[in-house]
DNA sequence: TATATTATTGACCAATTGGTCAATATGTGA
DNA sequence: TCACATATTGACCAATTGGTCAATAATATA
């Protein structure tokens, strides 16, 4: 008995997610998230609430899709039989291929919010940090039949520093080349 | 014939460097420029012009300094005798050390401007993209003498990749036994 | 159909933003 | 000593910022 929403919560999110990835906390205006998501400022307020939860919430579905994706790729949960190290290379190369074939520099939100946001707000520094174990547990499984222990350990929080290095450095401007000695340089030392 | 300059220019540079090391870009406003440079508005655009300029002028600054002695102590141009695979020890310990022991959370500026300011900004990405091939060089000189070719290219570019990896962790409130496993795991597979 | 409940709209707000500028101060060289 | 060139100061500006709210619209149920 009311006056149903007119958009979609999760497109809404969406957009607004692409916005924050691209431009980061600070540098998005509330005009710029009513631009993308085409709701008038009042609904957006209605629905989501101020900037910061906006960006949390953007934040949080990155979370369960882009780094949930990653996740399921890294520990074979999608039934694939592949090896981790297969896996891992997988990973890399989406990477690369965000830069090299959909022209992509918007990086990693995690790592972009770990760098914006992270070091100024005790929520999002529990989602970064959240995501970047939960990184680390799916490397650890992509290799835990060829490694054990510290070495396991050690291996997998190499390959998450590479490719969160990576990710910064299709940021950057640095050369595919570089950024393919780097994968090459993880592929062979795991 | 006209009047001298109140201020250093360099120590003012220093400090707004800091501001935006810690806030970024759009996360500074001028009040912060002029709350940590201690001078006037008019002075601070007579002296160094826009935002813009001064944000210009501490990633050239940061780069001259913090980028430079990283390359020094990486291609043991301080005249130290240590082995190119020490060094590198060296300077990851320094990464894990400013959170340690400096509670520094700041990161690395040039990976904050990778991640905040290059992909929008020519001149940003044209420091940046210099500043890491120039490490890249380091990394290649430190290593040089226990690899060629392809596997010191990729081997470098493993450790430059992980020690911005290492520096995105420091700032996302990731735990130190990752940092440390990450630089372990670079150690041992170089 | 009447009503309760929620959604939409956009005008409005105070505060802050980056940036300008004219008045004033100050040191140096002639 | 005096005029010139530059530095300092802070008032001022238009535009934008994040955020509020009252008026209006649209539905589901009774």
């Amino acid at each position: 008995m009311a006056r149903p929403r007119e958009f979609d919560e999760d497109s809404v999110i969406e957009a607004i997610k692409d916005v924050f990835w691209r431009n980061g906390y600070a540098g998005t205006s509330y005009a710029d998230l009513i631009a993308a998501s085409g709701l008038h400022k009042g609904s957006l307020y209605a629905a989501f609430g101020d900037k910061r939860a906006l960006y949390l919430r953007a934040l949080q579905s990155y979370d369960a899709h882009e780094v949930a994706g990653a996740v399921v790729l890294l520990s074979g949960g999608d039934g694939a039989q592949t090896t981790g190290r297969k896996r891992i290379k997988a990973l890399l190369n989406a990477v690369i291929d965000a830069v090299v074939i959909d022209n992509d520099r918007r990086g990693c939100l995690l790592c972009n919010a770990s760098v914006d946001q992270a070091p100024h707000n005790k929520s999002v520094e529990g989602i970064v940090s959240n995501g970047l174990k939960r990184l680390q547990s799916a490397f650890e499984a992509a290799l835990a039949s060829e490694k054990k222990g510290a070495a396991l350990k050690e291996a997998a929080s190499l390959c998450n520093a590479a490719y969160f290095g990576m990710r910064v450095m299709a940021k950057s401007g640095a050369p595919i080349s570089m950024m393919k000695q780097a994968r090459n340089g993880v592929l062979k030392s795991i």
